[in-house]
Formats: structure tokens, C-alpha cells, sequence
DNA sequence: GTGCATTAAAGAACCGGTTCCACAATAACA
DNA sequence: TGTTATTGTGGAACCGGTTCTTTAATGCAC
């Protein structure tokens, strides 16, 4: 019902109307006590005119609202969306405002004044990597904030367990006794929980294997020129990426170049399943990654722990064509 | 400078800090007349503790803010984050406030009512197809309302034009002299500028060529099984369909039954290259779209036009190897 | 030096809520 | 039946700004 939008009214029209005193509705509204009488009275008033409460007016004197800010590295990603769509999915009465990074730190650190200058609420932030300047202004933050992506010791996070993946990734490496394998990774500086962690437990596997390992890039054109270039030297018979992304990078250069070897990604679930051959990938589920931070973050808010907060969500390894015998 | 967001000091501190009342203290802010000296007294206060206006006193007061609500179908789609990536360009001072409807025209009208109940100061719409409800619910707000992806007459809107897409598309069909083609369209009830405009064009070229057309959907799964029955039952050797996402279902199945159709698609840049072959498609620009997006946004809201304003979007064919002679 | 316009600043009202306090009416208790 | 809780209500203060009105101070002309 979005009739008589046009004409706000207010608490105090409600309450003239109703021939009761302005802090009588606000208890009406807030559940204090009000006898049924004078109930029935705001009752129908509020529903002919289908009054809300202005949420400014509310905030001012609350000294607090139900807006949690989010600040994500990207949007385009299936990642970053599940775990939108997961934040929604448990909230009943906060509004999330979004704010897109463009993977760009310093806009991280712009973001997080923003927020604080619109009085959010809270702040949940996505992110692959954490500067010092970020940390200083999240440290001096008097708000509850919580992060996914990376494990900061000090601040309560939700981060994914890239450890165990690398060495589950490792252990199924190994039962394909590869010849050559083609490790495409990304800076660790970049994003230290997949350059590194992630990678841990592979490298581990790989000690009697022959294999390279690139640095390369998130962003897909790069990938295909940095892993051309590898491959046009020598042939590979197993590519393992850092990211769905960047393998599907890897598969081109492959198929360009007339190369048919296998191929194990992370993470992204959808690309999974729009290559062929479909990949085999480590994958997490970032809806349900979306649903525990908003869960921690409300704890964290509401009950304020003197502890840090830290939670993992472990992912699985779902193989599929690119790991299979022959995908000639 | 984050430092001293602890305590939030206010416009009342600073005044007396000053030694001078708050509504000098709000006309120094606001550029109203201030002598020098008071300005340089409350210059190095406000420097000193670092004193931002609390948002919420000043759009309680001024009855109006400059947070913009943005409804968009979903969030996972590199059309959608260019646009709002294309909104965020131009933007200086307006806060956008996004709402993810997942592809639900129930939540797009929960959104609306929750925007205005939120005070924003517009709306702008993403939108593949309006309910009668929801028009009802834009007509009756008194904000200013932009939307995109639907030509609705009463409302201010930036479209595609899909009508010349799928003409341009229709003549490069005439050119591939295609034996039997497969369309893979979507339902036009369900986005009315895709299934009806896109295809206008497109059908008209098809008049002495054999084809069949089936309603497929934009959830790649269900592309996959509709389209492989259909190739299943008999071959084809040009496959078109109303999205990248559409196309790439089809693909699979083409793989999947070792049939090696061309390939058309529309829209999203973004899936073109990640497939092998790589797509030829129809694109459109949807960073300026979002730019021009913002561009009507502030026109309609600032001058308040009198006419209904209709920019239209154009885009252009890319041709790509899906399309090239044997792609086998 | 008086009169008048201009400018700077203070003070009060207001935006739309919530909350504290006082008070009355009713209910529970002894 | 008198006393004490309990409940319902109105009034006022407050949140942190903006804006209108009033007052004081200054500058300028005659």
C-alpha cells in the first residue's frame, strides 16, 4: 500500500487525530503500555493513513540505525553476490548499503569514511587484502565491524579454510600422477589467503612433480597472455588456477594452442559448470558464507564480545570433465 | 583522517568551543555570512576534532536527503555492474542505496515501498518488466523516478534499442546463409524489450529460412535441457539466442551432442570471451548506460521536466570466431 | 554627531521522533 | 478500608542540525 505517500504525516498528525498525546503513539508503536482502548483508536488511524515513522527522526534520537554497510571488492562476481543474497537472506530489519571497491584500496579506505559520515549502523567488509591504513580506520571505528576474506587476527572475521582446500587439492593431484603441471597464482600481496594458502598445500604435493609456477593476474586477458606464454614454451598436462576465473583464461591459451590437459580451479561455482569441458574446482558456498556473517555480525553488534570472533567455512572438491581421463 | 570518530562531537560542542551559537556555526558550514575571524576560530575547531554534520538532524530538517535507492534485478550479471558502476562515475555526493530483487517482481515492490519508508531521495529502476502494481506504486510516489530496461511509456527511462539490435542481427543472419536456425528466446511477458523487440528483427530475416523458435529461460540450467531436446530431435547450423547466458546453454548442449552450429548471442560483454569459441554478439555499453542512467537521474530530479524523458541506447554487432566459417 | 543601511551574531523555533517524569486512575494487598 | 503497586497517559525535554527573527555593531553619508 503505497497510497497518501504524497503527503508525509507525521507522529503528530497521528496523535490529533487519535486525540492522544504524541508519546502515546510512540509507545503504541514501540510496544509500551497502552490500553486496548486507546489501541483500537491509533489502530485505525495509522492504517488509513498508512503511517510510518521517519526513519531520520528516529535514527537522530536513537543515536543508532539499521543500516549495515557493506563494502565489496566487486559485484560482478557470483562470489561476491551469494554472499550478498546470503546477508539478505537472514535480515529482517537492517538496509545494507553496498559499496563496490572496484578492488581498489584506497576506495576502500574512501568507503569506510563514507559510512562513517552516513552513520551506519555496522560495517561488514569483503575483502582480498587489508593495508594499514584500512586496519588503522577499522581499529578507531567506535562501530561493530566484521570481516570476510582475509584471517586478521584482530578483527572478527569469516574466512574460508583456503588451507584445507590446498591440501585437498593436493591430495587429489597426486592420485593424477601428472608429468608437468602448470601452477597459475596470484600475488600474495594481493590476496594473501589465496596467493598463499591456498597454494600451501598444493606446492606440497607437487615436491617430486615436475612444475611452474606464474604469477598472474584476476583479470581474464592477463591470464590468457601470461599463460600462453607458458604453455607455448613447454606443454603442461595438468593447470591448476588460483581461481575459476583464471583457469578459464588458462583453457583458452589452451585451446588455442591445441593443448588438451587437465585443468582444477577455486571457487566461483558458476563458471564451473559454463566452460567445457565443465571444471573441476574446489568450491565453497558463499550463500551460506553469507548467512554466518551476517549471523556473527549481529552477534558481534548486539552482544558486543570481548573476544575476536573467528569463523571457517570449509569448502568441498566437486570434480567434473576437466580432471577426467581424456577431455580430447 | 578517521581519528576522533569516537566521540561524536556536534555542532553544539563546536559552538561553544567557539564561543559562538550553533546557527553561526551552521552558516560557516552552509556559506552563509560569517566575519573572518569567527571563521578562522571555527576553522581550527571543526579542523581539530574532525566534525562532520550529523546526516540524520540535516535531512530531518530539510526534509529531503542524497541517498538514491537502486533496484536492480540481480546482481551477478556484468550488465547490471556496469551500470551501477556507471552510476557510481558520475556521482559525487549521492549515496546509493541498492536493492537486489533476485528477478522478483514481489520484492521490487517490497523494495519501493521500503525506499520510500526509508525517505530516498529517488529511485532508479532496473527493470525487465513492470507489473501493474508497480507501476501503480512508481505513479503514485512523489520522488523522482528514473527506470531502465523496459519502454514504459509514463516514466522517465533509458532503454536499449533491442528493435535495432535485432534488425542489424537479421541482416548479418541474411549473410551466414544459414540452412536451419534454432532461436532460443525468453518468454515476453517476462521481459517484454528482450523476447518481443530483440526479436522483431531477427524473425523477419528468418521468412524463407527453415527455423524454430522455443521459450527457453535466463537460468542456465534450463537453457541447457531445452536446448538440447530441441538439437536432439534434428540439427542445426545457426543457433541465436536472446542472451550471452542463453547462448552459452546452448553451446553445452552443442558440445554435449558433437554438433558444431554458429553461434549469436546479445549483451553481456562479458561471456563473449570466456567461452570457447568465443561469441558473436550484440553489444551494448552498459557503463554509459548506467552514466546516462545517472545523467536523466539528476535531470529529472533537479529540474523536474514536464515531459517524459526516453533516451535511447545504441549498440553494436561484434563478430567474433562462433560466427566464422567452421569453427569445427 | 545623527540617521540609516549593512553586516555579524545570537536566540528561538522547528523537523519528527523517543524517553523521562509526574500524575491520575485502577488493581492488589493487608 | 486505607495503603501500596501497577498501568495508562500527557507534558516536556531532547537528539543535532537549519532557518527565521531579532538585536547589536559597524560603516557611510550628510
Amino acid at each position: 500500500m503505497i497510497n497518501s505517500m504524497n503527503k508525509k504525516v507525521t507522529i503528530n498528525d497521528i496523535a490529533s487525530m487519535a486525540n492522544v498525546a504524541k508519546s502515546t503513539v510512540s509507545r503504541y508503536l514501540n510496544g509500551g503500555s497502552v490500553s486496548e482502548h486507546t489501541r483500537l483508536k491509533i489502530d485505525r488511524i495509522v492504517e488509513k493513513y498508512n503511517y510510518t515513522p521517519n526513519t531520520f527522526a528516529q535514527s537522530l534520537k536513537q543515536q543508532t540505525n539499521h543500516t549495515v554497510g557493506v563494502i565489496v571488492p566487486r559485484l560482478d562476481s557470483i562470489a561476491q553476490s551469494d554472499m550478498l543474497r546470503g546477508l539478505d537472506e537472514l535480515n529482517k530489519e537492517d538496509t545494507f548499503l553496498i559499496i563496490n571497491t572496484y578492488q581498489d584500496s584506497n576506495r576502500v579506505l574512501a568507503a569506510i569514511e563514507k559510512l562513517h559520515s552516513q552513520n551506519v549502523g555496522g560495517i561488514i567488509l569483503l575483502t582480498a587484502n587489508l593495508t594499514d591504513e584500512i586496519r588503522q580506520a577499522l581499529t578507531s571505528s567506535p562501530l561493530p565491524i566484521v570481516i570476510q576474506g582475509q584471517d586478521e587476527p584482530n578483527f572478527h572475521r569469516v574466512i574460508m579454510n583456503d588451507i584445507e582446500a590446498g591440501l585437498i587439492v593436493g591430495q587429489y593431484i597426486k592420485t593424477l600422477s601428472p608429468q608437468r603441471v602448470l601452477l597459475l597464482n596470484v600475488d600474495s600481496n594481493i590476496d594473501y589467503a589465496v596467493g598463499h594458502d591456498r597454494f600451501l598445500g598444493i606446492k606440497e604435493s607437487l615436491t617430486h612433480i615436475p612444475h611452474q609456477e606464474i604469477i598472474t593476474d584476476f583479470k581474464l586477458h592477463l591470464t590468457k597472455k601470461d599463460s600462453y606464454k607458458a604453455m607455448s614454451k613447454q606443454q603442461f598436462d595438468l593447470v591448476v588456477g588460483a581461481t575459476d576465473r583464471i583457469v578459464v583464461g588458462a583453457m583458452q591459451s589452451a585451446f588455442a594452442l591445441k593443448q588438451h590437459p587437465k585443468f582444477i580451479g577455486f571457487g566461483q561455482s558458476f563458471f564451473s559448470e559454463t566452460v567445457s569441458p565443465n571444471l573441476t574446482s574446489f568450491e565453497f558456498d558463499f550463500f551460506e558464507t553469507g548467512k554466518a556473517l551476517y549471523r556473527l555480525f549481529v552477534k558481534v553488534r548486539d552482544h558486543k564480545p570481548k573476544t575476536v570472533q573467528r569463523q571457517v567455512i570449509n569448502g568441498q572438491l566437486i570434480i567434473r570433465e576437466s580432471t577426467k581421463k581424456s577431455n580430447h
